[in-house]
DNA sequence: GACTAAGCGAGACGGTACGTCGCGTCTTAAA
DNA sequence: TTTAAGACGCGACGTACCGTCTCGCTTAGTC
C-alpha cells in the first residue's frame, strides 16, 4: 500500500482535494533542490533562499507554494514517501516484523529521509498544524501497516488477538527513533531481530 | 542516584573536572531566565537577545558560557535534571516499571522539560558534540537506572534473565518520545500501565 | 562649474556610468539623516544604526548601498558638493582669489561639511579606496577651478606664467586645513584678504 | 630646539608639572608596543587591548594612564617628537626653509609619525581637549622654529620685515598635510624646493 | 492572431537576531 | 599598594534570512 497522495503547499492545510492535482513543472524543480540540499546539508542549514538560487526560481514562487522551509521539507518528506510502498509480506509474522523494522531503519539511516527527519522532529513536536498534517500522512498510514499485519498474524495464530495497534507501533517503531534521534545507539543489522525477538513474547503470549 | 553536576558553559564540551566549579551568580540568573523563557514561548522562540534582557545579563557574558543558544537550553535540561532523583522503588518490579514509565511522562508533559525536549531533540540529533553531551549525561543514566532495576527484578525471581538493559530502555522510553513528539497519540494515566502490561511477557518469559 | 554628480552607492567605487541613476527615495532619505545627524553630533557619533533609526529605514537598506559610515559620509559629502557651483569671477584676479579661500572657509566654518571633512579626514587619509574616490570626485575639481582662475589671470596680465595650478592649490587650501584641523588658529573674515595678499607676490613677480 | 616634555597620561589633561617627571618602566613598555602596532598596522586597527597583549601589560595599567586609544596615540607622538630636534640651520634662509620643508616632509613619510597623524588628525579636529593638548606642544613649536627661522632672515637681509610668523607656517606646512591627508599628490625630493621657490617671492620683496 | 491576465524572475525592502569586537569599569589575587 | 588577569555591561558592528512587496517580462487562454 502507498502513501496516496500529493504533498502540495495546500495539502499540508487542507488535506485533500479528491483527485491528485497534477503538479507543475515549478513544484518539481523547487522540491528536488529542496532535497538536494537537505542531503547536502541537513535540514539545520536549509534556507528558502538558497533553495530558490538552487531551483533557478524566485522566492516568491516558493513562498507562494509553502508558507516556510518547514512546510517545504515536510512536502519533500511526503513527496519521497509517496514511492515507498508497503508492501505486504507474506512469509510468517515474525519475519514481516523484522522486515518492518529494518525497513524504518534502512529509510532513516540511508536516504535523506533521515536528515529530513531530523530536522523536521522539532517542529512537528512544536507546531500543531504540522503535527497535524504528519500524523495524517504518516503517523497513520504506519498504523494502518501495523493494524494490516496484526490481523494477518492473529489470523494465521501467530499472534494473541487483543493487541492495541496503536501500542504495538510504538513498540516497533519508538526504540528506533528514540535511538536515531537522542540515544544515538547503533542499529545494525542485527537490530530488527534482536527487537523483534525481544517483543515476539510480548505479542503471542 | 542524581545526575550530579551542572551545565556549565565547559560541561557542555568537557564532561567534568572533578570537583564541581561554583557556578557563578550570572549562571544561576542566566538559566533562570532562559527556563523562564523556555516555559513561556517554547525554544523556537527562545533567543539570546530575549535571554539576555530578562536576565539583565550582556549578550557577550551568556556567549562567554554557552555557544549558542541549544547549549544554554541544555544547560538549562542538565541543571533542572540535577534535582531529579530517581528514587531506587522498593516495591515490585512491575510498579517500579510503571512508576518510571509514568514518571518519565509526567516530566516531560508538565514541566519546560517537555518543552525543552522537543526544542532539542533535533539539535541533538543533528549536532555531533551536543549528542555526545546528551548521552553523556542524559542517555547513559536511565540505562544505568534501568540496569539497576534489571538486575533487582532478576534477583527476586520477577524476570528472566539474560534482558539487555538498553534494549529495555528503548522500549520503555522511545514509546514515550514517539508520542510525544511524532504521533501525538495520548499518554493518559493508564498509559504507563497499558504499556507496562503489554511488555511484561517480554521480560518474564 | 559643478561637482556634477552623485554618490550613489556604485559612485563611492566606480566613477560615473555615463547617465545619471536616478537617486531612489531610500537613498533620499539616508542621505538626509545622516546629514542631520552629522550636524547635530558629528562624524565619531554617528552610527549606522542611528542613520536607520533616524531614515526610518533598515540597516540592511544602508550597507546595501554604503560599506560602512565613512562610504555614507563621503556620499553626504558629494551629494552636499553637487550644490556648490564654482562661479567663475568676472572681477579682478586678487578678488577672485580671495573668493575662493574665504568660500571654502565659510564652507567648512559655517555648514555641516566642516563637521564631515574633520571626520573624513582620517579615513580619506588611511584607506586609498577612499581617498580615490575623493580624489576624483573633489580634489581635481578644486585644482581644475583653480587651474581656470589662474589661465584667466594670465590673460589679463594679472599673473605670471608658469604656475603649477596644484602647487597653487596647496598654498591656497593648505592653510586653511591646516588651521582647521590641527593649529585651531582662527579664520575670520579677514583671513582670506590677507592669506591672498601675503602670497601674491608668489603668483605675480 | 626640542619638544621639551612627558606625554604621560596626565599630560593630556594638565599641561605640564613643572619638571619632567621620570617615566616608569610601564610607561615605556606601553608606549613602545604602541609604536609597534601603530606601524604594523596604524591608528585605525589600534586597540587598547592589543596595546595591553602586546606590552604584556593589564587593561586597566594602560587606562591608569591614558583615558582612550586616542590619547594613547598622542602619547606616542609626543614622545617620538622628544627626539625630534629642530636644529638651527646656520646657512641661507632658503636653504633653511626648504630643509625645514622636507625634514617634516621625511617625518610624515618614512616614520611611523605619519600614520599616527594620519589616525589623529580627526581626533584632533573633533576633539577640543586633545586639540589643546597638540597645539600647546605641537603646532606652537612650529611657529616657534619658524619665528627664529623669521628672525634670523630678516636679520640677515634675506626676508622682508612684517611677516606673520604663524601664516608663514601653514604656508609652509599647510601644503604639506594637504597633500598627505588629502590631495594625495606626491611629494618627491624636489617638491620642498619647488614649494620654497614658488613662495620666495612672498617672504622677500 | 491579438489581447489580456496570470504566473514568474528578479530583487529591493523593513525587520529580527545573529555572533563578534572592543570599549571602559570593576573585582580578585598575588607580589 | 600596585599590578595582571579577566569577567562584565554595553553599544555597535556587519551578516544572514526572513517574509512582503513591487516591478517588468513571458506565456498561455480567450475572444
Amino acid at each position: 500500500m502507498n502513501i496516496s497522495s500529493a504533498g502540495d503547499g495546500e495539502t499540508s492545510t487542507s488535506p485533500e482535494s479528491g483527485h491528485a492535482r497534477r503538479r507543475s513543472r515549478s513544484d518539481r524543480v523547487v522540491l528536488d533542490a529542496t532535497r538536494e540540499l537537505l542531503g547536502e546539508s541537513g535540514f539545520g542549514s536549509l534556507t528558502v533562499e538558497g533553495v530558490a538560487a538552487r531551483a533557478g526560481v524566485a522566492k516568491t514562487t516558493i513562498y507562494r507554494r509553502y508558507r516556510s522551509k518547514t512546510d517545504l521539507a515536510l512536502a519533500v518528506l511526503l513527496d519521497m514517501l509517496e514511492d515507498v510502498s508497503t508492501q505486504p509480506y507474506v512469509e510468517d509474522t515474525t519475519t514481516e516484523l523484522i522486515a518492518l523494522v529494518n525497513k524504518t531503519v534502512k529509510l532513516m539511516s540511508t536516504t535523506v529521509l533521515g536528515r529530513i527527519m531530523k530536522g523536521l522532529v522539532s517542529e512537528v513536536a512544536a507546531d500543531p498544524e504540522l503535527a497535524h498534517v504528519y500524523r495524517e500522512r504518516v503517523v497513520s498510514q504506519r498504523v494502518a501497516d501495523v493494524t494490516v499485519l496484526l490481523e494477518r498474524g492473529i489470523a494465521r495464530g501467530e499472534l494473541r488477538a487483543g493487541l492495541d495497534p496503536e501500542m504495538v507501533t510504538d513498540l516497533l517503531l519508538g526504540p528506533i527513533y528514540y535511538r536515531f534521534f537522542l540515544s544515538g545507539a547503533p542499529m545494525d543489522d542485527d537490530f530488527g531481530k534482536r527487537l523483534v525477538v525481544t517483543l515476539l513474547p510480548a505479542f503471542t503470549a
